[in-house]
DNA sequence: CTGTTAGCGCGTTCAC
DNA sequence: GTGAACGCGCTAACAG
């Protein structure tokens, strides 16, 4: 039994307007100081808390924007649900994270009502759930490796930093060089792939893919590392892995370990995301680094400038991902 | 503009109560096969999707639990995170996921109504929340390495782990064995901290406190690592390292590495939380386990007995965490 | 089987 | 300065 506007109101036989207006409007010169006064004492001393869905439906307005993904792990993501809370917060707005999923039913959490929405990865899966969720038409903003272009979006291309770790690659003198992936439809579409398979025809290597089941989060640098050594011993020790992900890398450079082998006397490695662990492994793992703090914030804004101003033409960005070679 | 239910009752020339009835109770069979099909197909068309927080409003009952937590991130708190809402979902819930911070105002988000929370960390934070706050009585448990324990709660005791990885330090013929943990007003109560300190007296052995800032998450690592460095060069290499967390843990083996260190034939570190990452370096490291699912579980289970039976004494329970020694 | 009514907690006219 | 009345979108009790 949350107290409410009106338990306060008959407590000082007063009506619920002119608590509500205190409440609000701090700078509304209507009223009272010493009612104004009265009113919040003793909503604080009641312990009085609006209810935001009320409000919400009162106003039209819930100061809310909910940050849509298809994971909140690992950590890559984790990471983007923290830079938009902090962006958002900052505006004053509160953040409702939902997620979405990557396939599959619809989630209760995006029935509640917010301001506008960012939504991050996985494009289609945000075109499929706009289209048949009929979704209402709050401002949406799509960010992250990959967009739908029908929306205002945040790109970022990984094709160019993705041929430049192939470049650094060849240029060790590494010969077998592996794409290591997941499985996923879009897996011919996918930068990193065409990158490393145009890289290698072009040097007259042969391509070699090593794939694995996209399993759950939880396990699935565990499947990466147990890939790789199934693969060692049934293929032989490439020179190299390309790698889809820094899970994937780290998952494969554990597995490499375990059969005894160095990194990168034996294998180079080379991830992709960025995560701060890379960084931090011994050695260091080579990557390439999306700037997660730069496409927040500019998401964000792209969402703000839509709030402001729904008719705004199409707002489109891409963010620059690098490459960086390390140890690794 | 969203659809709404009477912009589809309207259409139809139905009542808004008839067209609620066929989009809730799926079961009732007070309603015409004709009209239920009608209105099922024309709500698809229109694209209706509920309003949530109308819902909530006029049930009382809003199908979500909120999971208040200090904080989203390291993984520690990530993995938190996905596994309420793991369980959470699976059990017909959304979840809300509400970052209190560690201290400072109240979150907007906490506004929004929920049938039930589960507070992650920090006893005293949540019960100043929910005494200043003056919160809806809706049925909290609290759960994690710090818990009040005037609610429900599942707690996790690290006195025991802690006292056998100084142990196992110890019987290794370490010496020097330095505590490394962020400086906090709890510092002397932290089990960590007490086990340390009481194993090293016992052990005739001086104490050796290496602290630093708590500094926001995105930079806590580097601080760990800067602080190892300083501290080695001031103070020459300790024999073992006990750290707080595996943030730290981590940072201080990147410290370490970077002053050409080996782990652990110079020094041998230990963390706490039993992160993933742990047993992807180089060594493995070795760390105090704690079984997150487990309690993320059980803290569930109470907080749905708890919304079933408001009546029930106070739940309590306590999860084992363990001492895993591994190549550090 | 379906419509009418009331009310969830709150913000907002429009009177007084 | 303050109160009464209405509506946000939806569910639930009660009629018919």
């Amino acid at each position: 039994m949350p107290v409410t506007l009106s338990d306060i109101a008959e407590r000082l036989n007063l009506s619920t307007s002119t608590v509500s207006r205190v409440l609000n409007g701090q700078d509304d010169p209507l009223i009272s100081k010493a009612t104004r006064e009265l009113v919040a004492a003793t909503a604080k001393e009641m312990g009085y808390r609006p209810n935001a869905a009320a409000r919400a439906l009162a106003k039209g307005r819930t100061n809310v924007v909910a940050l849509w993904t298809v994971s909140i792990f690992p950590v890559f993501y984790s990471q983007v649900v923290r830079l938009c809370t902090e962006s958002v917060k900052s505006s004053g707005y509160s953040i409702r994270v939902v997620d979405i999923g990557r396939s599959g039913a619809r989630v209760g959490s995006i029935n509640w009502p917010s301001d506008g929405v960012l939504a991050f990865d996985s494009g289609s899966r945000i075109e499929q759930l706009i289209a048949s969720a009929g979704h209402p038409k709050v401002p949406i903003v799509n960010f992250g490796l990959n967009c739908a272009h029908s929306l205002d979006h945040v790109s970022v291309n990984l094709l160019k930093p993705s041929t430049e770790a192939m470049r650094h690659l060849i240029s060790l003198g590494r010969k077998r060089i592996a794409y290591v992936a997941p499985t996923e439809s879009e897996d011919f579409k996918d930068p990193r792939c065409v990158a490393y398979y145009d890289a290698m025809t072009q040097a007259g290597l042969n391509a070699e893919f090593v794939s694995f089941d996209r399993v759950p989060p939880a396990v699935y640098r565990s499947v990466a590392r147990q890939t790789i050594c199934g693969y060692v011993q049934d293929s032989g020790v490439p020179d190299a892995l390309f790698c889809y992900d820094d899970e994937t890398a780290i998952g494969a450079c554990r597995g490499l370990h375990d059969l005894g082998l160095r990194i990168p006397e034996d294998v180079a490695v080379v991830g992709c995301n960025g995560i701060e662990e890379t960084q931090y492994h011994n050695p260091p793992i080579s990557t390439i680094i999306v700037p997660l703090e730069e496409m927040c914030r500019r998401a964000w804004r792209f969402l703000q400038n839509r709030m402001i101003n729904p008719d705004l033409p199409i707002q489109e960005a891409e963010v620059k991902a690098v490459f960086e070679a390390r140890g690794s």
